[in-house]
DNA sequence: GACTGAATAGTCAGAGTCAACTAATCTGAG
DNA sequence: CTCAGATTAGTTGACTCTGACTATTCAGTC
């Protein structure tokens, strides 16, 4: 529907054109920027496919070689400038990911679609064990911000987003473990019976 | 560190083991349950990466051909069983999953990364757009579990953990659009002089 | 002035993903 | 009876991603 499919998909393209925008770079300055910047937190980030996705964007003529320069006996550096078609790539592309939220596949959904399997005792412990680890993110998190003073907080909302969401799983985590073990309401019983007979999701009696 | 990398990565292989756990099944047969129980909610799902995965598991010797049948003349269906093997992966897969979060790369993580590249007055428009989107998203997830009445909460509870998270970045948006135009504290003359000026992140004065 | 480790710069093979295609069989309308 | 469309079942190929590998240069140090 309203996602269109772009001509490179990696989301690296998108921090790729960003700082095109500033100026023409190459490849390793590039890599050196995003990893200042600490982008590997938002995008994910390895550096072979930095050269895949540039050549991608090359192909799509978002970008366009600029010069090919030698520095000392180094090998070649090639600068890539952002083209007209670029900047409005990447103003489109911004607008649909703020705009129109999309369907994810987080893997704690995924486990939780099948949480059932495990023997409820155990899926309580293990569920307190995550309930811990989100703490020690959230803090590294907080600490990541709090370190960052002189930064306008604009360019750590999307730190702030991602406490928003650990807040939310940890409370959710929270309120599951006690729908598990709360003796009044608790469906520990129940899950163990499930556990023993069939696991199918039981669309039929 | 903990998340030694599994033999098959992808997540729809541990749904494939769940299936199996209740018995043999084909491959045709599993693209049917994961149809009717949408499971295409809560994994990528496609036709064609069923087929691989299962020769991946197989591979990995976490499923064993178990006869190769032909019914009329359609092609064969080659059915498949979980293994001992099988078994303790899913078992230790799940494990890890539920109580181990990891980092993960939301497109709105990188969205908002970048967001100070567009006008203030867009992104305030944008953002009032997602809200709404978020709405109708939730709204439809309520009506789906409302929908299911008889079966136990315990298989919606991915259901309801998307709706914890759809809420907290409801209540995000909303926070953000206010600290955008709030006139009083607000970012926005601020955010369109970086816009005007470059886009450096503003680590040095 | 030669050695070591870190930084610079890029390439590549193997694995994985996805959409499109093939092809048979079943179902029901006319 | 026969034809269209849905369903069943699986294959293929183009593209993408990732981790590992190569190779040079620089900074320090003994």
């Amino acid at each position: 529907m309203a996602a269109a499919k772009r001509k490179v998909g990696n989301l690296l393209a998108l921090a790729v054109l960003s700082y095109l925008t500033v100026g023409p770079k190459h490849p390793y300055e590039l890599s050196r920027l995003l990893r200042e910047h600490q982008d590997d937190r938002s995008f994910r980030f390895n550096h072979g496919s930095l050269y895949m996705v540039i050549q991608q964007l090359a192909k799509a003529g978002f970008v366009a070689e600029q010069a090919t320069m030698r520095e000392g006996q180094r090998p070649e550096r090639t600068v890539y400038a952002i083209t007209d078609a670029g900047r409005a790539e990447l103003r489109d592309w911004l607008r649909e990911l703020v705009g129109s939220p999309d369907h994810e596949y987080p893997h704690f959904v995924a486990a939780l679609s099948l949480i059932a399997a495990l023997p409820p005792d155990e899926a309580v412990a293990l569920l307190r064990q995550r309930s811990l680890r989100l703490g020690e993110q959230r803090a590294e998190i907080s600490a990541l911000v709090d370190g960052a003073a002189g930064v306008h907080p604009l360019f750590l909302v999307e730190e702030e987003y991602r406490i928003a969401l650990l807040d939310a799983e940890i409370a959710f985590v929270a309120r599951f473990i006690g729908q598990i073990t709360d003796p009044e309401t608790g469906w520990g019983p129940q899950w163990a019976a499930f556990h023993a007979g069939s696991l199918d999701k039981g669309d039929e009696s």
